[in-house]
DNA sequence: CAAAAATGAACGATTGTTCATTTTTAAATA
DNA sequence: TATTTAAAAATGAACAATCGTTCATTTTTG
């Protein structure tokens, strides 16, 4: 194998060890050496893939959060029909929350804890755009309530991540069936 | 001031301080001296009041929890109509969770992290049976969705959590309206 | 054989916790 | 009321362990 392949390989497996860990022990306790260790790499291996352990959270953070929004996105063009548009995306959103359970744990505990630098949360949120642009069309077609967005998102796509987390604990499973009326409960929240 | 008092003084001293740190450093870093310092005391001190790190998160989990539903809970007697008590919960919920910012961010930390004994979890869940048995009744009468207590937590209360992280970052107010608006997003995705 | 990658020991700082010592408290005695 | 005294509360230094990070050295690569 190439030297450049193995070195891909190895930050995968670095970034991978940071996202099982934190999710098991949170920020702090997710240690660089744990970290290492996991990876089956030496602790100062790390610095040469990242300036620091901010640095290498930050860069996690982002490499999901690209991951999550291109996963969501794929294949989706503007149709005609914002409340196609809008099951189809929600459904693909829905889809990565329940099935790479550990990578939504993480992104969602970047969300809410202190552990993220400001620049990269931000640098983040752009990539949600589309759908935000799909609500200011279809409230310009008086199909969707006039809120804000963070009301929006709050209600038809945070949920998602409660769900994430029961699923994860194993007190819930959600059935195909189950997932129909999920979408619905999103969709009659914000529709008019 | 007898010394009863001053020890309860000294311990929501140390509550609070627990509370603010986790909050801005995050569980691990939120260390036992900073703590300490935060209260006005010296470490060793801790240990007189809990007995250890663990223990002081668990008491502050469910002295806050207790707190929570207390206040939610506060004057409901169950009246004759479902949608009726439903709105004055959830009001009393939301007035909690946009009033006692700081509070209510240390509890959906506890709830999403690892850092809370599971069995502290569990006894913090309790309080919040009378809402579950308000949904079965409201089910029984044909007035809400037949979903999972998981998902009519997960839509109608969760999404309160996303608006209290929005006005601690400041990004996001919410006015007398909004919150009006935001009730009827909450009965709109459970209601038949 | 030079360059790049990886190592692992070592750094000072900080962690959670303990404990002998000191200070404060409140009741008992004068 | 003033003094004594035993218990309770609080202290702060110290413990081993681990933290994030660095760097001279060794190993692997092309």
């Amino acid at each position: 194998m190439s030297q450049r392949k193995k070195s891909q390989l190895k930050r995968i497996a670095l970034v991978s060890a940071t996202i099982s860990l934190v999710n098991d022990d949170g920020f702090h306790a997710a240690s660089m050496s744990k970290i290492a260790k996991l990876a089956g790499v030496v602790p100062g291996t790390i610095y040469l893939y990242f300036q620091n352990k901010q640095d290498l959270i930050n860069q996690v953070y982002l490499d999901v959060k690209k991951e999550f929004t291109t996963f969501a996105f794929e294949n989706y063009t503007s149709s005609n029909s914002v409340q196609d548009d809008f099951e189809l995306i929600w459904k693909r959103i829905a889809q990565f929350k329940l099935t790479h359970l550990d990578k939504a744990l993480f992104l969602h505990q970047c969300d809410i804890t202190p552990m993220l630098d400001e620049e990269s949360r931000q640098e983040g949120i752009k990539h949600l755009q589309p759908l935000l642009n799909l609500w200011i069309k279809g409230q310009q077609e008086g199909l969707i309530k006039p809120l804000s967005p963070f009301l929006l998102y709050a209600y038809s796509i945070f949920p998602l991540s409660f769900l994430t987390h029961s699923k994860k604990r194993g007190v819930c499973e959600i059935s195909e069936e189950d997932l129909e009326q999920t979408y619905q409960a999103a969709w009659d929240s914000i529709k008019l």
